[in-house]
DNA sequence: ACGCCAGGTTAACGACGGTTCACATCGGGG
DNA sequence: CCCCGATGTGAACCGTCGTTAACCTGGCGT
């Protein structure tokens, strides 16, 4: 495998889930980020390994002096994705405090804040699970399970009466309210489509 | 040897979209609901014309005894839920009255039941839409835009503060919403399911 | 009884796309 | 200065898949 590239010393920058470097990406990371546009624009089955060359200015088999597969591409793409999720909810449930519904707010700042930020991502992750080998599949469905739970068990704090079964389905239908995004894209200015959404995400999660 | 297939066979959920001919639904209306369980489950392009054939006991090649070509058989999905989509909500908010809170429970109500009775056309529609012949996909998303401008007009006048920027990035919202129920299938039975989705998509839309 | 057509079948074709290969280039360390 | 590893290129390989072709068959109208 190609060695990793190197690392920005202690890295203080935070990099918004592909870019590891905002300033001067890799060419691996420039990869990593055209792929995920045109995955997320037209699917990543109809995205040629051509064209993500093309993207990043150099030719198709270029890309496997980086990657091992275009499967790996993905793969790789998506394990990002949900570790970061994952790791990100812990921290924001750990950092709210004891209160359910502060920590719930945290949640929907947080999944808004992503969503904004990432919406190519957002479109991939659910839309090419499916296209990747079974081995990471399951990795992935299993880091998108354990971020589901966090969600599962505040929602649960806050209404202790209603099931996990509701509490789950409420978590998914959260989501996909909040990864509607990539749908609506646009047309309004950022803080306030941000503001909207966690509105609407937190009245349907109390609803 | 099978002439004409055994009736109710398929058990998992069939979709009455596409259900023309509930009592014995024609060999093409056959081939229409296992190709959209087949791409909602894999995506249209990870499925192959002998996939679908296998799925109603043929050859692949028969396929094209019904349609024209595999692009044509996603195009008449996806133009039929469309289509199905933009009467039925005119219809919902032409006999909900003149009330638009009363509207927009109508509306409500009748795409949770849709999506509720149709995951497999839900998710493709929005997961394939970019595999369509751009004909076809400038078609459907004529209808799609028509569809959310019943929405958006029903949110304005509930809310005349806000402008129909804010009001259509909330009808997506509600649709990601209610359209989450692929992702949480089964876990609850069908009437809580929906009343749940009903109570957070209202909350949500008048939040 | 017969022929035709709707609907199937298998085999083959052709295009597309992922992957590999053999070869260039270039920049930096011994 | 020269060798080497990293990176890229164009050509070729090959499997997959949509589509077509040629042939079969069983039921139905006349």
């Amino acid at each position: 495998m190609i060695a990793s590239a190197p690392d920005r010393g202690t890295g203080a920058g935070t990099d918004t889930a592909l870019a590891a470097d905002a300033a001067r990406p890799s060419r691996r990371e420039q990869i990593l980020r055209a792929a995920a546009q045109l995955f997320a624009e037209r699917g990543s089955r109809s995205v040629g390994v051509d064209d993500v060359g093309a993207a990043v200015g150099v030719t198709g088999p270029a890309i496997y002096r980086h990657f091992a597969s275009k499967d790996a591409m993905l793969a790789e793409m998506l394990l990002r994705i949900s570790e970061r999720l994952l790791a990100g909810a812990s921290d924001q449930v750990a950092a709210a405090g004891p209160d359910p519904a502060a920590q719930l707010r945290a949640l929907v700042a947080f999944q808004v804040d992503f969503a904004l930020d990432n919406p190519a991502l957002i479109t991939v992750q659910d839309r090419d699970l499916g296209s990747l080998p079974p081995a990471d599949a399951a990795t992935v469905r299993r880091l998108q399970r354990r971020y589901v739970e966090v969600w599962v068990d505040v929602l649960t704090r806050l209404r202790p009466e209603e099931g996990t079964d509701a509490s789950r389905a409420r978590a998914h239908a959260v989501f996909g309210l909040v990864n509607s995004t990539p749908h609506s894209a646009g047309r309004l200015p950022r803080p306030a489509m941000a503001a909207l959404l966690a509105t609407m995400a937190e009245a349907a999660a109390t609803a």
